[in-house]
DNA sequence: CCCAATTTGTTCGTATGTATC
DNA sequence: AGATACATACGAACAAATTGG
């Protein structure tokens, strides 16, 4: 008795596949039970039982719930499938792929950073303790060069932006965290995509570390408006610093196809 | 010989599963092929031989990605399994799962709104044709009551919130329209999930509907910093509207359950 | 309209890997 | 170390859907 395809059945579920008809009902199930991270579902087994289907199509069910980051599956005695909690990575990664096609520019991302990280600073103002400021610090050093010297510039492009990830990191709305670390992670992934890594240009890049700087005075000494002010400067060099990168990347480029 | 667990192979790629390997093994391809939406991609036959793995593990694998929104599957001749563009849909939905633990407040959504439509607004400012001008006139019409009466509020909730989305579908930043529009559907979640949908004070409502109005006008006009104003004060009022809805809801239920 | 070919979809039985006790 | 409970994987067969003759 394979298939067994209930007729009743397929007419009222539309035209999902099993294992999709599978995993929405565990996720309505899950939702219905309120069950929380780290809950056990029923084993492979059971479910088998329940929804009467064979393992692969389960274990297909399983696939596509894990695939969103909803469940964990463990062997062994005590193991099975559990409720898992999307994490932030997967849901970058998974905000991501919607993004590879739509080939965003630097100024889709910076017109949402200029406008998003100011408001976080201004939220965050007063509100931090001095173990919080000692990390702000601490990430400013890392992108700070050794020497004088450009080293490795890609190294400290991306020290750079994890400082505005730590900083995200200190707000109280998930949502502003995320949306705003998700923009950092963009804006990595069009850098190198690009190429957008020759030697800067010392002098902005030291009017770049010189805004962290001041947003953390502002920041400590609880001024809202000054470091919502800081870090609108902040982006607007930033900005001009990556379009600065990408016109000389266009001018490399065009140079060596000869296009004229 | 089921597993057939060659240890060069299980050494080299870490504690991750069968099909997990495969899968992103698959999108690695793609990605390094540059295969766009519509290809086909090798049938599960191929695949079970190219990665020498059986019918299950390949399809566990398709699943994986399926989920992701990055490949559909079709069945019959010219069936097969094709590079699928993430459809915005899902990717709401794959972020939504996200923020499904962490519930979110009325002011975490309204801290990003209050932000970034203004600067939608801003940045579309004498960039609308008549028909895009239209389109926005018409979802302010929907939201509108037919008479005065309060007749389906939730409805008409939905249909404000589609306003704002039309507004971001005409911005040619995809990440800010796709931003701004999980926004508003993350607000209805929010608001359906806690029931606040009790009779709005006409007066507000009728306030927010000016401002729609208002924003129209000053986008005709090709006032880019006029339609940020007006947009801020909307949201503003919405904000305001949102919460008082709360607090109703708040003092119902303590009022019900008699704590005190 | 039916039949054949192609490709995904599903089932069943069996064996292996893994973690707990 | 052995027993147990669970996911993981294989292989062979069959079902369903779609396309074309």
């Amino acid at each position: 008795m394979p298939p067994a395809t209930t007729r009743s059945e397929s007419a009222s579920a539309g035209r999902l596949s099993r294992p999709q008809r599978v995993a929405e009902a565990i996720k309505q199930w899950v939702m219905e039970e309120g069950w929380q991270p780290g809950h056990r579902l029923p084993s492979e087994t059971e479910l088998m039982a329940r929804f009467a289907m064979a393992k692969g199509t389960i274990r297909e069910a399983i696939r596509l719930l894990e695939a969103q980051g909803l469940v964990r599956s463990r062997t062994g005695p005590g193991g099975g499938v559990f409720v898992h909690r999307v994490s932030e990575p997967r849901a970058v990664a998974l905000l991501s792929n919607y993004f590879y096609f739509a080939d965003l520019s630097i100024d889709d991302i910076y017109q949402l950073r200029r406008t998003l990280e100011p408001e976080l600073a201004a939220s965050l103002a007063g509100r931090l303790d001095e173990e919080q400021l000692a990390r702000l610090q601490a990430a400013i050093a890392e992108s700070a060069p050794p020497a004088a010297g450009a080293h490795d510039e890609a190294a400290r492009h991306a020290a750079s932006l994890r400082f505005h990830a730590v900083l995200a990191g200190m707000s109280d709305n998930p949502l502003l965290g995320f949306v705003i670390r998700f923009l950092a992670e963009m804006l990595g992934e069009v850098t190198v995509a690009r190429g957008l890594h020759s030697p800067t240009d010392p002098e902005l890049w030291e009017t770049g570390l010189a805004y962290q700087s001041r947003l953390v005075s502002e920041l400590r000494a609880g001024n809202a408006e000054a470091a919502r002010q800081v870090l609108h400067e902040h982006m607007e060099n930033a900005h001009r610093l990556m379009k600065r990168q990408e016109a000389k990347v266009i001018k490399r480029f065009l140079h060596d196809r000869g296009t004229g």
